[in-house]
RNA sequence: GUCCCGUUGGUCUAGUGGUUAGGACUCAGGAUUUUCAUUCCUGCAUCAGGGGUUCAACUCCCCUACGGGAUGCCA
């Protein structure tokens, strides 16, 4: 077997990519890219009632738009193909078979109904849930009678009965579970799918995968995974558990207290670049002060030695702060682009490309995420609404007489620059004696409809010369 | 219930047997700016508790508490 170090994120297809799969994805992702190793997609759809059309084009295209560019996978394949595991049940089956063979498996015939009653029985005598293994003490003849009879069946692990087995795991090290908390998993279900345990043993045995990186949810069954192998006479991967998303109650991120999948973070205007740099920093951290990365930048940083053991708050306040900072930091045009979308949305057309980087270069600055992002772009594309206070501000002496001046001044000049602009600013309260509150508050509200906001000369550039007189002719009384 | 895992400000975290326990977000105050925003500066606030070990413990060990995960013919 090669030292590649080959890694793989295996979602199931159940809708969204959630951001706590984000982080795997990215973990996993980032660790191949450090090493030189390979990023693998395998699709874990083996449980039939929760297909989910369209899910996996959905999954494949958040994180293309992530930048977590796969090296195997759906689409584009590769040497350990299929990569979707419905397409490979009969490896599956052919696999269990010898595990029936060597006595590490067997045949259950419980129904469910049975198990139902079985757990409630042991729960109510205060033990654990566990299959209580009766169907292990089935004679080859009965076994074969049932067979026949075409009775329903599943494939159950046969965990040790004593005994302890103690493992490492990358992120929290030497882990130890006693083999009578291990429950006799079933490998493959009634309807000849295997479940997840089974799948995820021989498909990363097959699939040559070196780090199994994932939630911590998994770790407790890793005794079971580590028997499969064990079983198989194969070297079972690292293993590598990653302490779980929050919510702000500390309990497992769920979708009751907030978004929770990549693609409604997206489509609120959080960036990718934020999301990435976001979630990345959530359970691993470098040992410096530097929170803020490039995709780029974090494949060269990261390290799996440096992810901590305890579960991180996904918290949105940060998260906007971050949003805020890519918004402002990343080039104009990057933002420019993002932005498009939602100025098509709210019917703004662009028209002059400068005015329209100016336009987004106004809004950066004041959002947090790229849905307001027309919010500051609205009084340039719609009629302005003053309030009374706007009206009485609008009507006073100073402001007529600072509206008129300003209007014959425009026509008079030829052309309308910043240099003009500033003159006029200069000579206005020099002239008109208007300055200061007097000045800059009603020019901003006739022109842009807010007494706060961007400075004149942008407002008035943007706008155009007929414009602002226009504006300003409608202020007078 | 049982098993496993965890615990540095409200949140994300750095840190290590001897530090004034560092940074970021939030919040408060201030500076810059015609205003808002941006930016910058300052401040508030932390080693869960109790026992050990040690000259010395946030750091190592044990216990307790609290939190979380698992306990499916889901992944």
């Amino acid at each position: 077997m090669s030292n590649e170090i080959r890694v793989r994120f295996a979602p199931s297809p159940t809708g969204y990519l959630h951001v706590g799969s984000l982080r795997t994805a990215l973990y996993n992702y980032l660790y191949a890219k450090k090493t030189g190793g390979k990023f693998i997609l395998r699709i874990e759809d083996t449980d039939q009632s929760r297909y989910v059309d369209g899910a996996v084009e959905n999954l494949i295209s958040t994180l293309k738009t992530m930048g977590l560019n796969y090296d195997e996978g759906p689409i584009i394949n590769g040497d350990f193909g299929p990569y979707y595991q419905s397409e490979r049940t009969e490896i599956y089956q052919r696999y269990v078979d010898e595990l029936i063979e060597k006595g590490k498996a067997y045949r259950c015939f419980c129904t469910e109904k049975d198990l139902v009653r079985m757990r409630q029985e042991r729960k109510t005598r205060g033990l654990d849930t566990r299959y209580n293994g009766q169907c292990l003490s089935l004679g080859k003849q009965e076994i074969n009678d049932n067979l026949k009879k075409g009775k329903k069946y599943v494939i159950r692990l046969k965990i040790p009965k004593e005994g302890e087995i103690t493992f490492y795991d990358i992120v929290r090290e030497k882990v130890t579970f006693p083999w009578d908390m291990v429950d006799d998993q079933i490998l493959i279900k009634s309807d000849g799918f295997p479940t997840y345990h089974l799948a995820n043993v021989i498909d990363d045995h097959l699939m040559q995968i070196s780090h199994v990186i994932r939630g911590e949810e998994w770790l407790s069954s890793v005794p079971k995974h580590l028997f499969l192998y064990e079983a198989f006479g194969w070297k079972p991967p690292k293993m590598c558990h990653l302490p779980l998303l929050l919510n702000a109650d500390k309990s497992k991120l769920s979708k009751r207290q907030g978004d929770v999948a990549v693609e409604d973070f997206l489509k609120k205007g959080y960036l990718p670049e934020t999301l990435l740099n976001f979630v990345a920093l959530l359970g691993w951290h470098t040992p410096g002060n530097e929170e803020l990365f490039t995709l780029q930048e974090l494949e060269k940083a990261f390290s799996l030695k440096r992810i901590n053991k305890s579960g991180s708050v996904f918290d949105l306040e940060k998260l906007n702060w971050m949003n805020g900072h890519y918004l402002r930091e990343l080039d104009l045009k990057v933002i420019g682009q993002y932005a498009k979308k939602y100025f098509q949305q709210a019917g703004y057309k662009i028209e002059n490309e400068q005015h329209y980087n100016e336009l987004v270069e106004i809004a950066r600055k004041r959002i947090t995420t790229l849905e307001e992002v027309t919010e500051f772009a609205k009084p340039f594309f719609s009629k302005l609404v003053f309030t009374k206070e706007n009206i009485e501000i609008l009507s006073s002496t100073t402001s007529q007489t600072l509206f008129e001046y300003w209007i014959d001044k425009m026509e008079e000049n030829q052309e309308m620059s910043e240099t003009l602009i500033n003159k006029l600013l200069k000579q206005s309260a020099q002239e008109l004696g208007i300055k200061g509150k007097n000045l800059y508050p009603p020019l901003r509200l006739a022109l842009y409809g807010s007494e706060h906001g961007p400075e004149l000369p942008t407002i008035m550039d943007i706008l155009g010369k007929e414009k602002v007189i226009t504006r300003l002719g409608d202020c007078l009384k």
